[in-house]
RNA sequence: GGUCUGGUAGUUCAGUUGGUUAGAAUACCUGCCUGUCACGCAGGGGGUCGCGGGUUCGAGUCCCGUCCAGACCGCCA
């Protein structure tokens, strides 16, 4: 792979500050003679003596006595109303007293140029001297202050999604995202992509995630379920003969949620025809490169790549975060040959390198090792060499290594003078495991999550099949339409674990935001993919009957990706949570607390459905 | 299914070893204020300490249960 690449943006992204996006244009677009005349955004100080007519919300009211100044906000901006008692009829200036926050209101009036002007305000030269209110539609008080630096917590704010959104950090976020699926329905659509939309309403399938389901009310005892994707008709739209396909669209998956995974999400889906992975990886890096440019301003080179079992030794973690180094080293051979047994009866001994570690306290790492030994990770222990800068090591296992051996440790993971080595030991998947975790966390700590900073990676060559350890059953990993590499057909039989897949993930800054893969286009292959599954000739018809049909009508090699339109958008902005990202999220139980759903619905619906509660 | 953290004024939070009338900031209300823009100044109202039970002379504080929220593990082809 093309190491240590790190892609330093031109323009930094602002998320989260007062900056506004590309969208946020102060001028309104259509103009509606009734309510406004212009946007509180787009006044300056050559619109002086012109006569306007603005609407929007109150953002603050300020009495100083002999002049009462309001600040009126919409989407566009906020423009300071003035109302005086040398120039405004008293009637007026004791109406505009009454106002209260986030009142809706009309003013007509003259552009005048401020006394004192606030240049922090883009329209801060000026202001409008009102000659006529109206209330449009008096307001509550807010249960929180509608500003960049709210007052309110996550819940409240939930729960008055639609207030939240009027705040600019949660009204940028959601331009922003809108930017984004125009440049990706942009940089598709001049790339000879056709949108299609595919259905909601369609089967359910075993593999995967559970499924949403919804009950039928003309085909009593009858389900639909909405999808975890759109595959089998993305597949079916080349049968179809239409080549290159996407569709930003909504999928749905009834698993527990994070703070980056939601019920229900959105992807960019895509398909293309005649294509093998090498086509693929080309077209997206394509779009990804344009997005990365367009939006977050950075120039990217060729996208590294990296196999998967290569990302597993190298970062114990098929999703790498390659801004920062602390490559894992193997230490297998240079540490089981003393009287240390708990390195010697270990499957791996792995560390790395944390940059500058060597400063870290007694007691900082003592904190370290307790939070790997959290449930959360799971770790027995953790053995610490410190790197000091005379060249001497100081180790956690003095008694039984010479410092020889540390040196060659310290060589295999490239420590330096002053950095810290980690050393975990145990079976090789828990430990690369818990390593991968503490290189997250040691990153974190040391500030090396540069979230201004993109560095993309190419994870490709993933295993076919996945073994169910409790079960001891085999499972796809990606998915049960993926192909094998070219020549491990028959593999399956002898050493499923050995088959490789043509499967790929896009890794950004230590997120998966793609994958995909070729798909099997031969109903032959796709019986055997399904057998060594575990469907019986039977179920696998009923399933997927349709398209092993589809199949034997001329289907050409295929293959696509699917992209994570929320996370994607929120690494771009810079951010971990993709929540604010979505207008209308669900919390942490799947709920909507906005508008309370999940609800239960009355008997006579469950009737007309054909369902009946149990009892418990 | 599990682990951890939190729940006190409209809101964000503090509240010591269990001890008098539960505080601060902000928001809100009233008054004052000749250029504010986080305006300022003075005053005021505002609490079922998530809910239920227990220990105790006494519980915001300790214990048990429960609900809600957040982060994580499992799960997420």
């Amino acid at each position: 792979m093309n190491s240590g690449s790190k892609i330093i943006p031109k323009i930094q992204s602002e998320i989260g500050g007062s900056t506004h996006y590309f969208l946020h244009l102060p001028q309104l677009k259509f103009r509606f003679s009734m309510y406004r005349t212009h946007s509180c955004g787009e006044l300056r100080g050559k619109d002086v003596k012109t006569d306007v007519v603005l609407s929007g919300w109150v953002q603050k009211v300020r009495d100083k006595g002999f002049v009462v100044w309001v600040d009126l906000r919409d989407r566009y901006g906020i423009t300071q109303l003035v109302f005086d008692e040398e120039r405004t009829p008293s009637k007026l200036l004791t109406e505009a007293r009454k106002l209260g926050r986030e009142f809706v209101i009309q003013v007509k009036g003259e552009v005048i140029e401020r006394t004192s002007k606030n240049p922090q305000l883009g329209t801060g030269d000026i202001e409008i001297l009102v000659k006529e209110l109206s209330v449009l539609n008096p307001a509550l008080l807010p249960p929180f202050t509608i500003e960049d630096e709210t007052d309110g917590g996550t819940d409240l704010r939930m729960k008055y999604r639609y207030l939240d959104i009027r705040r600019n950090p949660v009204k940028d976020k959601l331009i922003f995202r809108s930017k984004v699926t125009m440049e990706v329905r942009k940089y598709l659509s001049e790339h000879g992509f056709i949108e299609v939309e595919t259905p909601y309403l369609i089967k359910s399938t075993p593999e995967g995630a559970r499924d949403f389901v919804v009950p039928s009310r003309m085909n009593p005892g009858e389900f639909y379920a909405l999808p975890q994707s759109p595959q089998t008709f993305k597949q079916l739209l080349m049968v179809g003969g239409l080549d290159k396909y996407f569709q930003i669209v909504k999928c749905f998956r009834d698993e527990d949620l994070r703070a980056d995974r939601q019920p229900e999400f959105t992807q960019i889906d895509c398909e293309m025809a005649f294509v093998e992975q090498e086509d693929i990886l080309n077209a997206f890096e394509g779009l990804t490169r344009h997005l990365l440019k367009e939006i977050a301003g950075v120039e990217v080179d060729a996208f590294p790549r990296m196999t998967y079992d290569e990302a597993m030794k190298t970062y114990g973690n098929d999703k790498p975060d390659i801004r920062f180094d602390m490559r894992f080293a193997e230490l297998n051979t240079l540490a089981q040959h003393r009287e240390f047994n708990v390195f010697n009866s270990a499957e791996l001994v792995v560390g790395i390198a944390v940059p500058g570690g060597a400063s870290f306290t007694r007691k900082e790492i003592d904190g370290i090792i307790d939070w790997l030994k959290r449930p959360q990770v799971g770790a027995k222990g953790m053995v610490y060499v410190k790197c000091n800068e005379d060249g001497s090591f100081k180790s956690s296992v003095d008694k039984f290594y010479e410092q020889s051996d540390l040196q060659k440790w310290a060589e295999a993971t490239g420590a330096k003078p002053g950095d810290l080595i980690c050393v975990l030991s145990g079976d090789i998947d828990t430990t690369r495991t818990q390593l991968s975790a503490l290189r997250m966390e040691m990153a974190e700590r040391l500030g090396l999550r540069n979230p201004a900073e993109f560095a993309p990676l190419w994870v490709i060559d993933f295993p076919l099949l996945e073994k169910d350890e409790e079960t001891g059953d085999y499972h796809a990993m990606h998915h049960p339409f993926t192909s094998p590499k070219p020549g491990q057909l028959e593999l399956l039989d002898t050493d499923p674990d050995a088959v490789r897949a043509n499967a790929y993930d896009l890794v950004l800054n230590g997120n998966e935001i793609g994958g995909g893969s070729i798909r099997i286009h031969d109903k032959k292959v796709q019986s055997i993919m399904f057998r060594h599954l575990g469907f019986s000739e039977e179920e696998a018809k009923a399933q997927f009957g349709f398209l092993m049909e589809a199949f034997q009508y001329g289907a050409p090699p295929h293959g696509g990706i699917a992209f994570g339109l929320d996370r994607l958008v929120a690494i771009l902005g810079g951010q971990e949570t993709i929540r604010d990202f979505i207008a209308f999220p669900k919390n942490n139980s799947g709920r909507d607390v906005m508008i309370d759903a999940p609800a239960p619905i009355d008997n006579a619906q469950l009737i007309e459905l054909n369902l009946r509660l149990r009892e418990e």
